[in-house]
DNA sequence: TTGTACGCGTTATCAT
DNA sequence: ATGATAACGCGTACAA
C-alpha cells in the first residue's frame, strides 16, 4: 500500500541477533556460514533469533571483510546490445542466472560503452566482481581479453584470434558439416550455402564445415554466396545463387534467420521446399518454427552454453583449473525443409 | 597470454595513493567524490598519484560506509525466463541498462526462482541493493509488491490490480484503439480481433481498446477470438474465426507473433492480405517484418520502457516524487497488411 | 565450542 | 582547506 522506503529503520545487524540469542556476534556468524563446529543447541538458538529480527546479512561488509566479493558481471559491448533482438544473448543471460542462482554468486552486468572504457574497467576491477562473462557477437573483441591477467573471465564463442583465453561454444564446424551430410543423405547434389560474415568465428567456421562435408563426397563446393545473418541479407544471397543459373537442390543456411530470408524468395519463385530445394539451418531459434514448411536445422544450445559458462568461471574463482576451451554439443533438429 | 588472476597482487587502496600524494585519505576521498573545497594544486598532485598506482575505489567498502548501496536490482521471476525468447525482455533490460551507464548506478539481476523466495528476499534486502526493477509477464505478480515497502521499486507494465506501486507502461487500450480506427478508416467493416489471454493487463487492455473503437463507430464487437500470444495460438483462433462462417475483412490481432500465426491460416486459405483481409498487429517486434506482406502494426517501445523504469527508480531511490504511472507513447507503423 | 579483538577500505564527523 | 579518528557490518585469527 504506502511505500516510503526513505523512512525505513535501519536493517538488522550481526549485532542485534547477537543480543537476542545471548551468544556473541562470532558465534551468530559461524551460524550463518553454516560452520560445523558450533553446538547445535545454541545454533537453533541463533537461528531463531535471526528468525525472529528477519535478519539478512549485509553483502558489502561481507565481501569487505572476507576480501572475496560475491558477484560475477556480465559483459556485454555496446555494439552488441544493438543486435538485441536475436535470442542469443537473452538465453545466455538465461543459462547463466540459472546456474548461479544455485550458487552463491550474484549476477550483474554492464553494457560496456565503447567510448569510456574506463568505467567497466573500473567496475570490475574495483575489488566487488570476482569475475566477468563476456557475450559479444565480435567474440573478437580484444578489447577485455587483457582484463583476465586482474579477473576471471570467461568468452561466449571462440574468440577471432586465440589469445589463451577462456571460452565456451559449440563445435561450429563438426555441426555445419553434419547438417550438410543430412543434405547430402537426402541425396541432394547441388548443394549450395549461404554464409555469413567472414569475420566472425561462427561465420568463418559454418562454411568450412559445409565445405568439408562438401569435400568429402567429392561435390562441388562452389555455390556460396556470403549474408550479415540478417533475414534480407538472407533473401539476397538467395537472390544471387538463384540468379547465378546455376541448379540448387539443397541449401545449407549459416543461421535460421538468413534461411527465413531465403525462404521467401524461394517461395516467390515457386520452387518447393523440401522437394525442389531442401533446407538446412543453424540456431533453432524461433524462425525455425516461424516458417512454413517448419525448418530442418542444428539445434544451438544457448542457454546450456550460459550454463557452462557460468560453472567454468565459478571454478576459475574458487581455484580450480577448468579447460580453456569447451564444446557444447550439438544436434540436428529434423522438420520439414529437408 | 598468461591468466593467473589468483596471483595477482592486492589492489591499490586509498591509502596508497595518500601516501604517494603526501595527503590524507580524507583528502583523497574528497578528489575521488569531487568534493569542491579541496584546492585544486593538491587535488592536481592526488589526480595524478591515483593515475600512477591506478586506483579503483573499492565499491564494498563504499557503499559499507556510506550506507547508501549503489546498485539496481532487475528481478526476472522464473516463469518469465521460460519465455526469454521473445524480445521483450531483452529489450527492456537493454533501455535499463543504457540508462544506468550513465548514472553511478549498476545493474544486476536475480532470476527469482519461486521455490525460494528467500534468496531473493534476502538479495534484495541485504542492503547492498538501492532498488529494484519487476520484469514480468504476469506483472500481476503480488509476490514483490510488498517489498516496495522496503526498498524503492518500479513495475514493467499494469500490475494486474492496482496496488499502489510504481509501474511504467504503454497505454494498451488507447494504442489498441487506434489500430482499430485505421482498419475503419480503410473501410473495413466486419473487423473481428485476435486477443491475448484475459488474466493480463496487456491481453484485457487491447481487447477493451478494440471494444472501444468499434462502439464509437457503432460496429458489431463480437467477433473475438483468444489466443495466448504464441503464434500457434494465433492460427487457431483464425480458424476458429474463420470457421464461424462470418465475414471479416479487417483484424487486430494483439500481438505480431499471433498475427504472424493468422497469417499463415489466411494464405492457406487463398485470402489476400490486405485485399481480403486487413491486419493490424501489436508490438512491432521482429514478426512483424519477417512475414509478406509486412505487418502494419501499433509500435511498443520497449527499450524506451527500460530506460523510464530505470529513471523513475533513480528518481525514487534519490527522494524524488515521480508519478506512479508513467504511460510511454506508442506509434502505429504503417507497412503492407493495412 | 565460544568469545575477544583486530582489520577490511571508505565515508563522515569533528577538530584544527 | 585539511587531517585525525570513529564508524560501517562482518570475517577470522587467536585466545580462552
Amino acid at each position: 500500500m504506502k511505500q516510503d522506503p526513505s523512512a525505513s529503520r535501519p536493517a538488522p545487524t550481526l549485532e542485534m541477533v547477537a543480543a537476542l540469542a545471548g551468544v556473541s556476534r562470532a558465534t551468530v556468524s559461524r551460524v550463518v556460514n553454516e560452520v560445523p563446529s558450533v553446538d547445535e543447541d545454541i545454533a537453533a538458538k541463533v537461528r531463531q533469533a535471526i528468525l525472529a529480527v528477519n535478519y539478512t546479512p549485509n553483502r558489502a561488509a561481507r565481501t569487505l571483510a572476507s576480501r572475496r566479493p560475491n558477484s560475477v558481471t556480465l559483459i556485454v559491448p555496446e555494439s552488441t546490445s544493438k543486435v538485441f533482438a536475436d535470442p542469443f544473448f537473452a538465453s545466455v543471460v538465461q543459462g547463466v542466472a540459472l546456474y548461479l542462482a544455485d550458487t552463491d554468486y550474484t549476477l550483474n552486468m554492464v553494457i560496456a560503452s565503447e567510448a569510456k572504457p574506463e568505467k567497466t574497467r573500473a567496475f570490475l576491477l574495483g575489488g566487488s566482481v570476482a569475475g566477468a562473462l563476456v557475450v559479444s557477437h565480435h567474440a573478437g573483441d580484444t578489447s577485455w581479453t587483457h582484463l583476465g591477467d586482474y579477473i576471471p573471465m570467461v568468452f561466449a564463442g571462440r574468440p577471432l584470434r586465440e589469445s589463451g583465453s577462456y571460452y565456451v561454444d559449440v563445435d561450429n564446424e563438426a555441426a555445419a558439416a553434419g547438417a550438410t551430410r543430412l543434405l547430402i543423405e537426402r541425396g541432394r547434389h547441388n548443394i549450395a550455402t549461404i554464409a555469413g560474415p567472414q569475420d566472425m568465428p561462427p561465420g568463418i567456421d559454418r562454411v568450412n564445415g559445409w565445405r568439408k562435408a562438401m569435400a568429402e563426397t567429392g561435390l562441388d563446393d562452389s555455390m556460396v554466396e556470403y549474408g550479415d545473418f540478417t533475414l534480407a541479407s538472407g533473401a539476397k544471397a538467395m537472390r544471387r545463387l538463384l540468379g547465378s543459373g546455376r541448379p540448387v537442390d539443397g541449401l545449407f543456411v549459416a543461421n535460421d534467420q538468413m534461411a527465413a530470408g531465403a525462404y521467401s524468395v524461394l517461395q516467390e519463385r515457386g520452387l518447393r521446399i523440401p522437394e525442389d530445394v531442401a533446407v538446412v539451418g543453424f540456431d533453432d531459434d524461433s524462425f525455425a518454427v516461424s516458417v512454413d514448411p517448419q525448418l530442418t536445422t542444428v539445434h544451438h544450445p544457448i542457454i546450456d552454453m550460459g550454463k557452462k559458462m557460468a560453472e567454468i568461471l565459478v571454478n576459475l574463482i574458487e581455484g580450480k583449473d577448468p579447460d580453456r576451451v569447451t564444446q557444447i554439443p550439438t544436434s540436428l533438429v529434423v522438420r520439414g525443409s529437408a
